[in-house]
DNA sequence: TAGTGCCTCGATGCCGAACGCGATGCCGCT
DNA sequence: AGCGGCATCGCGTTCGGCATCGAGGCACTA
């Protein structure tokens, strides 16, 4: 099980995508990438792997603004809450955030907003499943693994294009 | 049955080997020859019995890198169980690790993890019956007769050597 | 003295309990 | 508003205890 990578270069930096030809495994934030560089893997070279082509387009026009949801063969690894977590964090629509303490209550654990923000510091597929649109109670941005700044870029690119468009629902 | 013995020098230290014209008997690592020293034994003046010619010349190849195996002439005395445990210390390949249960398994005694560890402890001839590729099931190094920083490094030679040589099997 | 039983000692390994650590949130106090 | 304290919860890690097994020493016996 041989994975590769393959970095490009995007306005928050440069991601870093882990895959094989099937499914994507990991998405690397700019600062978070060297900190796990598993010997296993090895950069693309040449032919991209398929799922990591697709990643790329995808995530391009995400940053271009015309794309709002993300439709990749995932493959995340972890434990049954976790994967609970992250798929509740799939349900935040594009350019809204939650509490840690909303999703907490929302997959039936409440009370375990902190186990949330462990849960959310895990996620491996950043940007993709939005662990960036949770935020504090109180509206503060309170952490995120590729730094607070990125938070808030992504936070604002999303409103920007959201209100842009128009709100999707009941407009006055 | 006159013994002789030989030292010489090694990248770890003074290495003694014991046997006569046929066959090795022992090979002591630096501070443990000086536990063993059986009156029976001579030093080797002159003329070095073959055997332990031989064995010289292989363990200073396998110390610069350019030997994996063994082949010389071994008279290893023991119980049954004893020779079971180190027949099979020598089918864990070159620059590969096992655990003491692992071993133990192997030699359909499973349980008896901790008796390997005895056995491997009696190994009297170091290197060339490799018991420095046995280590704890969670990795660690956990003993060795001539000290953990003799198998540490022994272990690194092999990996290095075995990396640098590439791996046996697939290569992209 | 050969045989037997018992005990101790390792270059172990597994399991369960305890602990520590967060990308929190609420409450009470300035 | 801002700050400090504390409960809450999942998870990774660590730690202590205990079973397991061969070897060897010792006492004891016939």
């Amino acid at each position: 099980m041989h994975s590769s990578y393959h970095d490009f270069h995007t306005p928050i930096g440069v991601l870093r995508l882990v895959g094989d030809d099937d499914r994507l495994v990991r998405i690397d934030l700019p600062n978070t990438a060297a900190l796990d560089p598993d010997p296993a893997w090895r950069p693309a070279r040449g032919g991209l792997p398929p799922a990591l082509r697709r990643a790329e387009r995808q995530l391009r026009e995400y940053f271009d603004g015309g794309r709002r949801g993300f439709d990749l063969p995932l493959a995340p690894a972890g434990t049954d809450f976790q994967r609970r977590v992250w798929r509740e964090l799939g349900r935040i629509p594009y350019g809204e955030t939650r509490s840690y303490g909303d999703l907490a209550r929302r997959i039936g654990r409440p009370g375990a907003a902190r186990a949330v923000g462990a849960a959310n510091g895990r996620n491996p597929l950043a940007i993709v499943v939005p662990c960036h649109r949770v935020i504090g109670a109180d509206g503060a941005l309170t952490g995120y693994g590729g730094g607070l700044s990125v938070k808030q870029t992504l936070l604002a690119l999303e409103r920007r294009v959201a209100d842009a468009a128009g709100p999707r629902a009941s407009e006055p």
